[in-house]
DNA sequence: ACAGCTAAAATTGTATACGATCTGCGGAGA
DNA sequence: TCTCCGCAGATCGTATACAATTTTAGCTGT
């Protein structure tokens, strides 16, 4: 409880709430499935719920729309996005493009350090499939999606890294739509044989596990519907 | 001359500016290169010369922001990016992931018709290389760029596409930057011999001639320095 | 009861207003 | 002459105001 600037309003916590603040915690909610594929995102309401005008509400939403995660319809509003199958499909198949790419780029830098650092990644995994509970199963569905993000960090390039990013993302939509199972236990295993791979030196063969994987994900998608969920709840969750 | 809307103050070459159609002009001129990387893009500018306000103009260059073409600074303004040596590292680094995963998938769904187009562009090509001027120089490089995303057009996947969009408008900045010769006119015979071996189902040698084409455009890169342009001047000639 | 129309409420689109930050210039002092 | 300070102008960040569009509710007539 450090009162040490006597002219901020609050304690500290008020890290200046930004549009990019904003768009992060929309993009968690999102990709942490506590809003739901087809959620009407108002201006007005998500303004209100972060204390800001609706000019910063706009911003974030508008650039989550350039990440795909919503969708904007003129004079209608914003929704969390609703892929169809088609973008499921097309979704999957640019991560078999890009994912092995990364995976040979990433492989070249990987020290003894990166592999502990990947190993540490799995074993939170680990722990969130043993954990029960809603909130483990969103944090294990994240981990998920971390362990590819973090291959995609070391291989050293920006550009890859936010394609990578969206990718993620929107597959995290796609399954929250479509996905049967939970995140199925063999998808970690399948981490595993990755880093025991790259480990190795054997690239052709961590490149064929992670195709393996991706194929893997995608054959466990079917089609279902989905409602709304409520905006104010979901966010005020995350604090 | 159809004056059936009565209510319209102009007769019809009014179609609505917005944020879209500034983001549009600006991004052409950009990758035209009539607007030099470092060149700044004042907000009350943007909006004076489209005769908009500024939030129209800002909305414009978020939207540039999130696509590499421009930088954005706090309270200071946004700028023609000017990549570095490094950022066009990966530019590049990325597009020998991703192309050779769209010319495959292209590969698999193109017929006649879709060979026809491909050297309708290529006959574009060729007869913008032996034209003179600059005005046609930049057409060449256009012409050069739009080869590509008609291939990634073909792979009939929106994501790599929009990824595709990014990686040559970003790769025109850097050749506006770093390139020394004008783009070489044995680019234009490698994409002719793409298009040979694609019609003849040689897709590994396609894909070979490929990276061969990437590395050879990276190859031509040096460095030196660049200073700004006139925002107004460049912005106007499209019109 | 139901389809269609109209008016009011809600929501988005755009412009403007105002405060905050940065930039550049000029003067005071060493 | 050089450096540092401070003030004025310019530019950005955010909020608010107003216009345009959509949605909704209610009414009317069949």
């Amino acid at each position: 409880m450090t009162m040490t600037h006597p002219t901020a309003t609050l304690v500290e916590d008020t890290t200046e709430v930004t549009s990019q603040t904003i768009r992060d915690a929309l993009r968690d909610a999102i990709v942490d499935r506590r809003l739901a594929p087809g959620t009407k995102l108002s201006e007005a309401d998500v303004g209100t719920i972060f204390k800001v005008s609706r000019t910063l509400a706009r911003s974030a939403l508008q650039a989550l729309s350039y990440e795909g995660l919503v969708v904007v319809e003129r004079n209608r509003g914003a929704f969390v996005a609703s892929p169809s199958l088609e973008e499921a499909r097309q979704i999957f198949a640019s991560r078999r493009i890009l994912e092995p790419g990364i995976l040979a780029e990433a492989a070249r830098r990987i020290g003894p350090a990166e592999i502990a650092a990947l190993r540490h990644l799995l074993k939170e995994e680990e722990r969130l499939i043993e954990a029960r509970g809603q909130h483990a199963r969103r944090a294990e569905i994240k981990a998920s999606g971390d362990f590819h993000l973090a291959l995609a960090d070391m291989a050293g390039n920006a550009v890859l890294r936010r394609f990578m990013d969206e990718l993620v993302a929107r597959s995290s939509l796609v399954i929250a739509l479509y996905g049967q199972s939970a995140i199925s236990s063999c998808g970690h295993q399948e981490h595993e044989a990755i880093v025991t791979h790259i480990e190795t030196g054997a690239i052709d063969e961590a490149t064929a596990m992670m195709l393996h994987h991706i194929d893997h994900i995608e054959a466990d998608l079917d089609l279902r519907a989905k409602t709304g969920s409520d905006l104010k709840e979901a966010l005020l969750q995350s604090l």
